[in-house]
Order: structure tokens, then sequence, then C-alpha cells
RNA sequence: GGGAUUGUAGCUCAGCUGGCUAGAGCGCUUGAUUCACAUUCAAGAGGUCCACGGUUCAAGUCCGUGCAGUCCCACCA
């Protein structure tokens, strides 16, 4: 025999997608309908986890399935160079090596850091390969690629030109350890309790989280209305400071609340959101005290060099030595942004930087969300993608590090407000042009600006034979974490460069979490890497493991039980092809078609599982896809119809029904299926991965699929009493039935029985879940467990019977519900009358006796 | 403050457009080792579908309210 008693995943998975690989079985068709998918691409340096297990899981399942539908399918993977990320994480290598990346130029860094994502590569696209990922490599694509780049400055450029893009002094979140604005949304806000001081302020007193900004103050606030304060609105008043008094206009803004504090805020524009916002308002100052550093500046007097929190101890300290302290409230909770990999408090900073402008980009992608152009999964994402883009606030995509796209802007070094657009040579960091000198914005893009156009960027759009066949994506499957910071995007620019939403689908999944419903994370020690799953229960198993009673958009704890079901499954099918090998030792040969009832009773259920995955699959229903598949497979086809087969083989069917398994099973598990496809070699040279679904499967006879169901029924009766009464091997009998006498063998081993014979008048316990006259050879007395199950059933009969009566009494129910639901109720009713009739005689006979 | 979402067996979850006598995996009980598989087979136990109200012939499923939880967004010093 050519297959082992156990399925051994790691004996074959490298082998198998080897041979894929060398066989070009992932390329696209030249013709069909088009479904393509794209790889949300993971980071170049990193290692897959399991939400890039599910991604790559999902994505391949569906486009396995169209593949084998006989569509042009294309899944396209890729990697990220994730500028920000690998940066900070390159930063932590230089920092154990006791280096900064200050240390170098910006041109080494990114060649450093470029050599060191080198390195890793091999290791993602290795572990694609080990998830089983049916991807075309010949258009992998990174982030930095040459038609990435250009894709990104072209629509920098369509932006400049539209007038989309501005640059602008304005605030920025700032992280002063890693020295780069952020975009709003890669802020993380953390409550945490900060002492709220009360201080002397001139003629008011204050609170503030802030002391140490006072220096940058050039205003003071109240509310309009608050009559407390009244008379010093629009006058300049004197305050006394811990260096000496200055100045400050007292100003009346809608934005204090009057309840809180003391009803006055202290105005410091170029180091607070809200004060900002009033400083607009008001037309006041702005005034830097705080370094990229995160340290104070001159402008601070004593205190410059001091870190702001140094500064704030050392100016409540000077603040108490003046008697301008008056108190402080330690149980002040506050909301305050902290950067999302280092978890330094951001520090709000006035800066230059690229901004888009993001409300014309948003309007489009509202209207086709509104218009119903994207199906989501779940629906309830595209609700809150529409909320989200509503309030859409301008985008900050400079960036203030060295591993990223450069943005093609030269500024004149003579006048700082004449900017221009060069895309031509990057490499150099000065320019001439028309007898000007421009030098070169030192800054990158934010990577989700460069992310955006993944869709059409990889594809290479406009003009390219693939960008024509494969766009708009047929699916975005990814994390519902990223669907703000990159679906939003990918949507917007999808529609603002190529006029169409990037993509038909969008199907996200939630977090995976631990086994107890706790979110992963280093700190906690519960982290698993999906290659040791691999390693231990084999790729197929990570993978229906995973989508097991998995619903998009919901969390999921990630239970290694699922996956051991799984790999239970893997082997159940590779056991059921060891059996039949046993039987068909070469390829089949023989007219197909159905003979016992069994055999008819199997196609049927093929029928509607393969009518049903597909369905499932259509509406990106995998869990019960695969649910429907298991069934099938382990209750339908390996418990009843090879139990039955046994009995009497039908050896050309046989063959025909493990191929239609193995064919839909292969997007769920695509290794084991075709490992057993190779192994058998039926047909030789030919890739399960790229053979087609089922189609055109035998006619069946609906009455003698009846028949095996009637059978079916029989033979779990006798072994429920069998159970119950605690005999095995028991005798039987039964009269007046063609069923029974043409399946006399089946039934004897299906059911356990000793004997089975025809009699006029049968004895012992006659089944009663059936209308045929069968009789288990039981004297009475050993059958009295038996009896108070069939009380037990009884009951719940007449339970029923009284509640379809009651229904079917209800002339409301009889005039308004469809005729199909009141024939069926009929139906029940009937049959439950004829059970409890059968039961009920039962139990007479055994009184009587 | 705004928005979304969850509450179904001991545990983790499915249940799409209302027809359910409510399912799965794991766990649990009982029995089976001869011929594909103990990563197995057979038979079972286990649920007022969070609560209350409404719509409907019919509600786990739709609507409202409440209770409990989760997430996202938002400028309170």
């Amino acid at each position: 025999m050519k297959l082992p008693k156990v399925y051994e995943p790691s004996l074959y998975e490298a082998d198998i997608y080897a041979l894929w690989e060398k066989s070009q079985a992932f390329l696209p068709r030249k013709t069909g309908k088009s479904y393509s998918v794209v790889v949300p691409p993971p980071n170049a340096n990193g290692n897959l986890h399991l939400g890039h297990a599910i991604t790559l899981g999902l994505q391949d399942i569906a486009v396995r399935y169209h593949r084998a539908r006989g569509e042009r399918a294309l899944l396209l993977p890729g990697a990220d160079h994730a500028g920000f990320e690998t940066q900070a994480v390159y930063e932590n290598f230089l920092a154990k090596e006791g280096k900064s990346r200050f240390d170098f130029t910006r041109e080494e860094l990114y060649s450093n850091i470029w050599d060191f994502v080198a390195q890793n590569r091999d290791n993602y696209q290795g572990q694609f390969r080990r998830l089983g990922a049916s991807v075309d490599w010949s258009r992998h694509s990174f982030t930095l690629d040459e038609k990435i780049v250009k894709r990104a400055y072209a629509t920098f450029r369509k932006m400049w030109d539209e007038g989309l893009i501005y640059r602008g002094e304005r605030l920025v979140n700032y992280c002063t350890f890693h020295r780069t604005g952020f975009a709003d949304i890669e802020v993380i806000y953390k409550e945490a309790k900060t002492p709220l001081y009360y201080m002397k302020y001139g003629p008011f007193t204050l609170a503030t989280t802030r002391p140490e900004t006072k220096f940058g103050d050039t205003a003071v606030a109240v509310h309009p209305d608050d009559e407390r304060y009244q008379k010093y609105v629009g006058q300049v008043v004197e305050v006394e400071g811990v260096n000496g008094p200055f100045t400050v206009q007292v100003v009346a803004d809608e934005m204090v609340d009057p309840n809180f504090g003391t009803g006055v805020v202290k105005i410091t524009p170029a180091h607070s959101f809200d004060d900002w916002e009033v400083a607009q308002r008001h037309n006041l100052p702005a005034k830097r005290i705080i370094n990229h550093d995160g340290t104070l500046n001159h402008l601070t007097g004593r205190f410059e060099g001091m870190t702001v929190l140094e500064a704030r101890r050392a100016v409540v300290a000077a603040l108490k030595e003046k008697d301008l302290l008056i108190k402080v409230d330690e149980n002040y909770q506050n909301r305050m942004g902290h950067c999302y990999k280092c978890d330094t408090i951001i520090e709000p900073m006035l800066m230059e930087q690229w901004f888009v402008d993001m409300q014309p980009l948003a309007k489009p992608a509202i209207a086709a969300l509104q218009a119903g152009k994207i199906a989501f999964y779940p629906e309830s994402k595209k609700t809150q993608l529409i909320t989200y883009l509503k309030n859409l606030r301008d985008w900050n995509i400079s960036r203030q590090i060295a591993w990223g796209i450069p943005i093609p802007a030269y500024q004149n070094v003579d006048d700082t407000d004449d900017w221009i657009y060069n895309a031509d040579d990057l490499t150099q960091e000065i320019i001439e042009k028309d007898g000007k000198t421009y030098r070169r914005d030192p800054d990158v893009f934010d990577t989700w600006f460069s992310s955006s156009s993944w869709p059409y960027a990889t594809l290479n759009y406009p003009d390219d034979a693939d960008y024509k066949d494969f766009y708009p994506l047929s699916l975005m499957e990814t994390g519902f974490d990223i669907l703000f910071p990159w679906v939003s995007r990918m949507l917007m620019l999808g529609l603002y460069v190529t006029n169409d939403a990037p993509f038909k689908a969008v199907y996200l999944h939630g977090l995976i979490l631990d086994e107890h419903g706790q979110k992963m994370s280093k700190s906690k020690g519960n982290v698993v890497n999906p290659m040791d799953i691999i390693d231990e229960y084999g790729s197929d198993a990570l993978r229906m493991g995973i989508i097991t009673g998995m619903s998009a958009g919901n969390n999921q704890p990630f239970g290694v039980p699922k996956v051991i079901s799984a790999r239970n499954f893997a082997n159940k099918l590779w056991n059921i092809a060891r059996y039949i090998e046993s039987v068909i030792p070469r390829a089949p040969q023989g007219e197909i078609i159905p003979r016992t009832d069994a055999d008819h009773w199997i196609l049927s259920r093929l029928d509607t599982t393969v009518t049903t995955i597909a369905d499932c699959l259509d509406a990106y229903h995998f869990s019960e896809a695969y649910e429907t598949l298991y069934h099938f497979v382990w209750d339908d086809f390996a418990d009843w119809y090879l139990e039955a087969a046994k009995a009497e083989e039908n050896l050309p069917l046989l063959a025909l029904l493990l191929q239609s398994i193995l064919k839909i099973a292969h997007p769920f598990a695509p290794f084991v299926t075709e490992t057993i496809w190779q192994t058998l070699n039926w047909a030789p040279d030919t890739l399960l991965a790229i053979t087609a679904w089922p189609e055109d499967l035998p006619e069946y006879d609906k009455k003698r699929v009846s028949s095996f169901t009637e059978l079916k029924i029989i033979v779990t009766e006798i072994r429920a009493i069998a159970k119950a009464v605690g005999i095995q091997k028991m005798e039987a009998s039964y009269a007046q039935s063609p069923l029974i006498a043409d399946n006399q063998t089946l039934i004897k081993r299906l059911a356990r029985l000793g004997a089975l014979t025809e009699v006029t008048e049968g004895q012992g316990v006659q089944l009663t879940q059936t209308k045929e006259h069968v009789w288990l050879t039981i004297d009475y007395s050993a059958a009295r467990h038996y009896t108070d199950t069939l009380a037990g059933e009884a009951a719940s009969e007449k339970a029923a019977i009284e509640r379809l009566e009651a229904r079917l009494n209800n002339k409301n129910y009889t005039e308004h519900a469809p005729k199909a639901i009141v024939a069926e109720s009929q139906a029940q009713l009937q049959a439950a009358q004829d059970h409890l009739q059968a039961i009920e005689q039962e139990i007479a006979r055994f009184q009587t006796s």
C-alpha cells in the first residue's frame, strides 16, 4: 500500500508546494471570468502571525475554489516595507549595539535597513508557502518596488496639481523618542491619573495639568457667558511667573467649560490641540518652547534642557516657592496620547508638514458605499466606515524617518514658501532650477500613503493587461483593525485615481485571541506562532481549525482543540483514501452508474453538498462551507456509505466519489488532498490544484434515496435498542418487507445482527421508528430498560402532537402560512401519530406479557 | 459625549433573507480492539436561545426598552 497508516503532514507539505510551484499551478488561466485577490502585504521584516494565517487561509480557500470553477483566478502576493514599524525594529537592534539612528545619515540608515530587511525576506515567503497560499510568485510586489514608488509619486503629483495637497504649519502628533510626526489614527489614547495643579495666574486662579508649558502661553481664556470674568475679557493682564512677570491677553471662547476647575484656561497654542484651535479663532501668536527631543528650549530660561517631566517638577517647585501654587488635585483622570510603538507621551508640536485635504476624497467614497457598490462582511462595518469618512480630518503624510519613500518635493532655499514637485532624481539633495536653488524635503511618506494604491499599483495601472484583467479586485480580506487606516484609504485613492472602487467585496476578520479570550501579547506570553502549529498538526489542520466556527467581524479565540479536530479530519480523508486504495489499487475503470440504494443516497448527498459548499463560498460563509464538507465526508460518506459499500461494492462509483471529495475538500485542505491525488496517481501528471470542481454527477433515483434513509432509521434503532438492553449480536426477524429482504446483508452488517430471518409473525421487541415490520428477539425481562425509553418517547411524541394539532387548528395559521409549510406540519403530525401508535402498541405488548 | 457590536449546551462558537422538535467542535456518560482510521466506531445526557414588552398565523431570528460585556471614534485645560 502506498499510503501509510497515519497522515504525517511534515513528510509531504514541502514537496507538494514545490510541485505546485514547479508546475506553475498558480498562474492565472488565460480565459474565464476574472477572480482576483491581492494579499495585504505583511511586513517584509517580520514573521507571519495568526492574523496572516487567517487572511491567507480565507483568501486561498476563495481563490482555489474559483480556480476550480474554471475562472481566471489570481492571488497576488507582496510585502510591505512598513516604514516606521520597520525602522523602529531596526532602532531596537541598533540600541542593543549601543548605537542610535542619529549616528547615521539618512542615506546610510536607508541602506542599512534595506540590508536588514533583505536578510529576513525569505522568512515571510517561506511562511506563505507553508500556509499553502496559492499565490502567483511571478507577480510578487514589494512596496518599495519601482512601480509602487512611481505610482505614489504620480498620485502625489495629481493631488498637488489639483490642490488636494498643501503644506501647512499645524499641530502634529509627535513622538519625541522616535522624533517623527504621526497621523491622528496612529495615536493611542490612554486614561491616566495626572495631578491637576491650581495656580495663581495674574488676577485668576486656574487649573492645569501642564504647568511647564506656561512659558508658551500667549493668552488666557474664559467662557463668554461667565459673569465672574466678564470684566477681564479683551484686556491684557500681567502674570507673575516663575521667571518673573509676563503679560497675556484675556479672550472669551466657547471651548471653556465654566464648571471645570475655575473656568479659566491658559492658552499655549504651540503645544496643545485645543489651545491651537482657540488661537486660530482669536488670532493669537504661537510660541514654541519644546524641542523635538522633548526638552525645553531657551525661551524657558533656567529650565532649558530639562525634559518635559523634569521641567514639570521643577516648575511646580518654583511655583510653591513663590507661593503661586494654590492646591493640587491628585485624583484627576485624563486621557493622553501615546506613541503606539514606544508608549512615549505624544507631544503636540507645531510643524510644517504635507497634508492631504480629505473631504474631496471622502465624498466619492461615501457615495460609493451608500450606493452599495461594495459588499461588506460583516455589513455593519460599512456603516462604521461611512461615519469615519464623514468625520475625517486632513491627513498628515510627512514622516521624519529614513525608511520610506522620499517625498518628491523641493524647497527654494531663499524662499521657504516656494516648493516644487520633482521626482526625477531624488538622490540629489540640492537641485538648481530656473536659476534658483532648491533643497529636498528630508521627509518620507506615511506608509499608508503608498500602500493605499496597492490594489491597482500591483496590477501595473494604468496600461497593463493585468490591470485590465483583474481590477477591481474581487475580494479584500483583512483584519477589521485596519479598516480605517488602510481599507478606507484604498477606497478613497482607488476612486480618486482609477474612478473605480478597488474591490467588490470586503471581508473583515476579528482579532484572534488566545484560548481564554485574552488578547495575545508578548508580555502575557500567550502568543501562538502559526508555524509551530503547522509543525505539530499540519498546515491543513491550522487552516481548517482556524475557520471552524468563525464569523466575519467577530473576535475569535484560537483553540487548539479545533485544530486537533481539523487534524483528525485530514487524517479521516487520508484513511478514506487508504481504504479505497486497498480495493482499487490502480486507476479505476468501468461504467459509473449507481446500483444499490446506498449508491443513490450518497449521490444525492454529494449533489446537495457540492451545491451547498458552492453557495456558502459564493457568499463568503467559510465556516458553514467547511462544516458542510466535514459532515458529508465524515458522517455520510465514511460512517454510512463506506460501511454500506463493504456489503456490496461499486468500484467505479467509489472512485468517482473519492475524486469528488478530494475536489471539494481541496480549498480547505490543499496539502492532504493533493498528497492523496499524487500518491494514488490515478490521473498521471495532473494536479488536483487545477482540477475542475465536480460537475455532471450521475443521476440518482429519489425513491431509492428514501429507501436508504429508511434503512438508516432501521439500523440506528436496532443499535439503540441493543445498547439499551446491553445485548450484542442480537437476532432479528421481519415480515412482508421487500426493502429488508433486498438489504439483508447490509442490515446485518451495519446493525451487527447475529441473524436476520423472514417470518410470518415476529416475536420480541418490534421497531417503532419504521413502518417496516421488524422484531428483535429479546425476552421481555431483559428489555425492562427499553420500556422506560419507550415511555419517554411516547411522552415527547404526545407533546409534539398537541403542539402540531394546536397549530393546525389555528385558522390564522392555515390561512396565512404558505401552503408548503402547512403541508409540512400535516405530514409531521401524521408521522408523529403513527410513531405514537407504534410505541403504544409496543408498550401494551410488554404490559400484557 | 457619539457610533458599532456581543449576550444560544460545562467551555469556545455557528445559526444567512422569521417556519426550530435550536446545531457544531471540545468536554461529559455508556459500550465496542478482527479485516481504512482509537487522530476510531456506536448509543446517549446536557439549552426558560440575558430580561421585559411589541410586530406577526409563526420570533433565537425583526422592532423597542432595560441589564451585562466588548470595540471604535471625539479637543475638556
